[in-house]
DNA sequence: AAAAAACGTAGACAAATATCTATAAAATCA
DNA sequence: TGATTTTATAGATATTTGTCTACGTTTTTT
């Protein structure tokens, strides 16, 4: 059975054909690690659904310095929303970390799914709730707790990605550098 | 004409008739300066659109000191997501800082709309879709920026939220100390 | 297998931000 | 009006975090 049929159950309920209808509308693509899903300045033209590999997201500032502001693996969604809804050139990047398999569809085939697929609806109403759950959480994180905390809260929260990405990511991620993440890892295996 | 049909018909359309059923779901209440629409520890029972005042949801921690996650006005959505979706005891605090008329709206009918109401759904999707697209710049401009540049670019994006609320809650809103911020604007005037 | 690139850590120092105490002005309350 | 609370700022100092350089290890590429 498709990894995208097993994904939306546990959303919400689908039949195999409506299942057919909605997979029509996607397309497959690999991307090789360090290739691009979306460059800074284009358009994101498709939101990517992640059936193997990892992918980041990234702004860079005015120094050239990268600012991870995503991480993706399997079953998550990559995009710029901003991008992908308003059709504005994007002030990110993402590419894969890892040689990846995705799904994309347009935001053309988004709003033919929209009219024609209840599952589709259900699916973008739970995926945004819970997006909105998980970004309230992280910016609260960010706002209310030292490195340290914040750092042992992601490695308890997202063991996946601690085995995936190297250290100077997850630092960038959680807005401090890679030598301070080092220096609270030094810091927590004292204790 | 009811300040809700307004805003509806900004995300998406509704008929007047449906309308009707649509208010039928909301109950209309007052919070005076200083009230709890939601204590820490308490299930959210709510969604509340905010019709008239100003509101703020905080994160209380070890020390007592509050951390502001949200700020709210008129045509603002207050909710602490994750409470009214789990139905968990939140972690949030949300408190009125002008006297307000809010209308509440709880979690079953928020569903039964959901399965009567087709403009509710669309409403629903847009506010997260717009939810998700603004907490991600916020979540950017945390890891990316100094408090200098974000302060800036708050002030040229919330200029009301400047107006209402004082000095210390915008800085912990940005996750800086008041005195932090009061040097920041002292820099920017010398300019 | 050799070369190159990426990664993690370390130390010295600089910069940003927090903490604490004090004060004065402004807003609110009684 | 007078008293109280809230708000904004200031200075001195401590803490956290960033910057830079260096080095050894691991991983990747050729």
């Amino acid at each position: 059975m498709h990894p995208l049929f097993h994904y939306i159950n546990k959303y919400t309920i689908i039949s195999e054909d409506d299942f057919k209808v909605f997979l029509g509308h996607f397309t497959q693509k690999k991307i090789r690690k360090k290739h691009f899903l979306l460059e800074e300045g284009e358009i994101a033209k498709h939101m990517a659904f992640i059936v193997k590999g990892a992918m980041r997201q990234y702004y860079i500032d005015e120094k050239g310095v990268e600012h991870i502001v995503n991480l993706y693996v399997e079953n998550y969604w990559a995009v710029d929303r901003e991008s992908f809804v308003f059709c504005t050139p994007s002030i990110y990047t993402i590419d894969a970390w890892e040689n990846c398999e995705v799904l994309l569809i347009s935001r053309e085939n988004t709003l033919k799914l929209r009219n024609q697929c209840r599952a589709f609806n259900e699916l973008l109403l739970t995926l945004d709730e819970l997006n909105t759950i998980a970004t309230q959480k992280r910016i609260t994180y960010s706002i209310s707790f030292t490195a340290e905390i914040r750092y042992k809260h992601f490695v308890d929260n997202y063991p996946y990605f601690v085995d995936r990405f190297p250290q100077h990511i997850i630092a960038s991620y959680l807005g401090i550098t890679k030598d301070t993440l080092s220096r609270v890892r030094k810091k927590i295996l004292k204790k």
